[in-house]
DNA sequence: AAGCAACTCAACCGCCGGGTA
DNA sequence: ATACCCGGCGGTTGAGTTGCT
């Protein structure tokens, strides 16, 4: 690594970015073509570090921290890009209810995505129900619903996926991502590293997808590898969306939940207890239910935009509600 | 078709801790 | 001990996109 700066003078860093601003004009903005097979080029040939003599040696008008982004969040073979699978999406629930927003530690944990990424998702997504629900996404209330009613749902809806896998296996010959969440056992938060090494399956892009920019090259500025469509590479569900919480089942969603036996609310930090005791104040369910209606008389496609993007089926508001209510 | 609103996500910013001279 | 530099992290922004009216 940083093996040899032949045609650049190891300057050791005795400027830093601002000082670089005044001596040069930095671009900003979003990376060309050029400067991404720049950076690629050069990081190649000399690797990663000390990004900002690298961006100084690679000719690139950037910063160092801009270079480092650019490449850890975009241009490095083996990130995963496309939709968070659902698999994935029970990981950061937990990981996060864990450590919070701590990131970078959550992503350690999800091969190929970047903190960013999952930053992103997580204020996209989970903020975006947290509003509907007029509750704060750090209150425990929201946080007991994820734990009591998303996550148990999530693995409802990857077994249930894992199966329907199983049974049209074969004539999909595209689909290499396979999902240990047949395994009943995949999931318990008290085995922690091992097991959710084990949730995490699903394979990366490869390296040739994330550098096939060469089809793109007419563009002045471009995003090369995002463009692909990955959905392919999706795991589960090619709407892997958290929200998407539709689950075609007859049984009462509130069932076995609570059971301390259940290796889904087992090993969550805080002492078990039934939600009902949690799903008291400041949750605006009637919001709910009325955002619910409106959707649902738009979109008539279950697994369609409006309805994927939902956090809530009937089952759940009627769950909440019930619980609510007594 | 046009205008507007909501959403997504790449990129930037500021802060902090570790390493080093 | 201290000052400086760098990389990493979490928070935030804003351009582009999509959906709705």
């Amino acid at each position: 690594m940083n093996s040899n700066n032949n045609n650049c003078m190891e300057i050791g860093g005795s400027e830093d970015d601002e000082q670089m601003n005044m001596m040069e004009d930095l671009r900003r903005g979003p990376w060309t073509v050029e400067e991404d097979f720049t950076l690629i080029n050069y990081i190649a040939h000399h690797g990663e570090g000390r990004w900002n003599s690298l961006a100084r040696c690679a000719g690139l008008k950037r910063t160092g921290k801009s270079c480092r982004l650019r490449w850890l969040n975009y241009l490095r073979p083996d990130v995963r890009r496309g939709n968070i699978t659902l698999e994935e999406q029970l990981l950061i629930l937990e990981l996060h209810s864990r450590w919070g927003n701590r990131w970078s530690k959550i992503a350690q944990h999800l091969p190929g995505r970047t903190d960013n990424e999952i930053k992103n998702y997580w204020r996209t997504r989970v903020q975006k129900h947290a509003k509907q629900l007029k509750c704060d996404v750090n209150s425990k209330q929201f946080k007991d619903t994820m734990r009591y009613l998303w996550m148990p749902r999530l693995v409802e809806r990857i077994q249930a996926a894992a199966t329907t896998t199983t049974v049209t296996e074969g004539s999909s010959s595209s689909t290499t991502t396979t999902s240990t969440a047949t395994n009943t056992n995949f999931y318990n938060p008290l085995n922690q590293t091992n097991n959710m090494d084990n949730i995490v399956t699903s394979q990366f892009i490869t390296p040739q997808q994330s550098h096939n920019m060469s089809s793109n090259y007419g563009n002045t500025h471009v995003n090369p590898s995002y463009t692909t469509d990955n959905s392919s590479n999706t795991a589960v569900s090619p709407v892997s969306d958290m929200t998407d919480c539709y689950y075609p089942t007859n049984q009462n969603p509130s069932q076995d939940l609570y059971q301390s036996s259940n290796p889904i609310t087992t090993g969550f930090s805080d002492t078990m207890i039934s939600p009902t005791g949690y799903f008291n104040q400041g949750m605006d369910f009637q919001a709910m239910v009325d955002h619910q209606n409106s959707q649902w008389s738009e979109g008539e496609n279950g697994g369609g935009d409006a309805f994927s993007d939902n956090l809530w089926n009937v089952e759940d508001v009627w769950f909440l509600k019930q619980q609510f209510d007594m």
